[in-house]
DNA sequence: ACTATTTCTGGGAGCGCTCCTAATTTTCCG
DNA sequence: CGGAAAATTAGGAGCGCTCCCAGAAATAGT
């Protein structure tokens, strides 16, 4: 370990503690010869600035926060939020930031945290998932703050703020019509809570695909989820008893839950139940399960969350943007699409 | 936000900025009078201490970097990480610090990481997720960089490293000591990838366990899995046709896998074929799926590693320190135990 | 009441960097 | 070759805090 400093180095390669700072930061005015010099010296001895030194005084920390509140650090249950940190994090690292990570377990954690995050000198932005109710005194916390921030999914007052996410509602509506063009009449569907936009949002797709289709609304083919495996399985098994001839599911994991739930009677998938997910998990394309869902750009979405956020942080903020990204329905076995075109 | 600094509440508040300060970080010798003003004043102005210049002048940054390294980083299929992450967070913010986040995702990642993570004055300490060849290398580094360590899970070179870990061997030999106990004779077992510390010892288990009792050891009924459900599932269709009437899977997630593909015969769990798994995800007792398992403590192991880290930093380093969890085997319906005692 | 202690408070020095300006060196061109 | 312009380098000031020591105030002791 070096408890080097600028100074040491400059000193070692004959020159001023400020060329030594123009080397490491990549500035144009040095002369060749005594750049080499300098890095030299530095490759040697491995110096590393002190970040908390160069943070204080060019007040910029490269840190950005990631913030998970309350009511999603529960649902770490379901690996979308585990990809989307993967993303956040490779992006991060490309673009030589730090990610730190908050995660809110209950209010306690919250009343501890949000000072820390909001520290001047500490983070250059934040990162905040959303799409509950809940979250949205975090959003206030940070706009009230001044501090850089980018929602990750549509929060429920999204006015002025910057956001990342995907076009639910048309998503839902293009799964759901996929299934009405391939003939089912009964389309049932396990949606996301009903106090967040995505499973608000999800649930107005399918009621719009279903009602332009002219097919009856029937209650009884909804039911509400959690993103669970199990709220899945037993959400089917209610549904189950009014006979659906398909089911949307909002998300990969619950609609797993949906098929065991199937498998577990006589009816067959697709062919007696069709089965639409949502996510397009890795494990969807894996071995027998061949699930028909909609693939979302999570890893991308990752990296256009931290540019965006990178860019307000560079060049300030200006107007909330709101950025829609597209998503694709991956047409597999579990919809019958297949089998249709086979016979 | 504010860019308020000591200084300034120490104006308003008519005292020097040492007062202040010592109001701010909790010291005893301000009388209590003038706490109470400055703590006023600090709450109406809503300041908050910059934290680069904190660092720089106490050389404590109060940050402890968790470094998941190219090998894990693949394995975030497995809810295990997801959970184990959730406790160390939990951990930090009770213990007041900030954990930042390196997730390695390549050879190129890791090149950009490192002086990141090694600047001197940005991380207190490291917690580095191990158990594979590949991972000695950033514990090496860190070594030589004299950066306070825990390493989570042993690591191949363990001698000089603190550690936290579960034993593997025993809770293994358990979980397939009780199977032998029930009666089953050809057990077999998918494993973690054997170049992993947990997949050699959790094998090593295995073997111990049916060596012990006296059965033979079959390699057929051995399939080496990569912790994912689909390894579980084509390693469990391999062992199928040698008849096994017990399988031990090194993780919950292949365990479920394997499930999947034994539901798929005509056999029947736990009577043909008994299940036990390791883990004890919040899944594993879920609805139907009732899975007997070696339940480790995974919050608590975040805990654990986070408060040896914090000692580490705060005492210095001594001896390196190797701490081992217990598990517990939980006897749910797939080993077939239950059905036993009602018969 | 008047020291001798103890408790509390103030301000200087310094953490290691960036940024700015001034000094120095190099380059260019008549 | 000389002087102006351009390129390069050096060093001061300051980022906002902690830590230390000296000084002021409060308390105790006789």
């Amino acid at each position: 370990m070096s408890n080097l400093t600028l100074e040491d180095i400059a000193e070692k390669a004959g020159v001023s503690r400020s060329t030594v700072s123009r080397v490491v930061n990549n500035q144009s005015n040095v002369s060749n010869k005594v750049r080499e010099r300098v890095l030299n010296v530095i490759q040697t001895t491995n110096f590393h600035p002190n970040a908390a030194a160069r943070t204080l005084a060019s007040q910029r920390s490269w840190m950005i926060g990631l913030v998970l509140p309350l009511s999603v650090s529960f649902f770490f249950t379901d690996p979308y939020y585990p990809n989307l940190t993967k993303g956040i994090a490779q992006a991060c690292n490309q673009n030589n930031y730090t990610l730190s990570f908050f995660l809110v377990g209950n209010k306690e954690d919250e009343d501890k945290m949000y000072p820390r995050i909001s520290r001047k000198g500490f983070l250059d932005g934040v990162l905040v998932q959303s799409g509950h109710h809940g979250d949205q005194q975090v959003i206030g916390t940070m706009i009230d703050l001044k501090i850089p921030m980018v929602v990750i999914g549509r929060p429920f007052r999204a006015d002025n703020v910057t956001y990342v996410d995907i076009d639910n509602i048309n998503s839902s509506f293009n799964a759901v019509s996929h299934l009405v063009r391939l003939g089912r009449k009964r389309i049932a569907t396990i949606t996301g809570p009903n106090n967040s936009t995505v499973g608000i949002d999800r649930l107005e797709g399918y009621r719009k695909a279903i009602t332009e289709r002219n097919l009856p609304y029937d209650e009884n083919l909804v039911v509400e989820g959690d993103f669970t495996e199990a709220s899945g399985y037993y959400g089917m098994q209610k549904i189950l008893s009014y006979k659906p001839d398909a089911v949307f599911a909002a998300s990969d994991v619950m609609a797993i839950g949906a098929m065991r739930a199937i498998n577990e009677t006589k009816l067959r998938i697709p062919d007696d139940v069709a089965v639409i997910g949502f996510d397009d998990l890795p494990m969807s394309s894996l071995s027998n399960i061949q699930l028909t869902t909609v693939r979302q750009p999570v890893v991308q979405s990752g990296i256009i969350v931290v540019e965006t956020l990178i860019d307000l942080i560079e060049n300030g903020i200006s107007q909330p943007r709101h950025i829609i990204m597209d998503t694709e329905l991956i047409i597999r076995d579990t919809c019958g699409a297949n089998r249709r075109k086979l016979a």
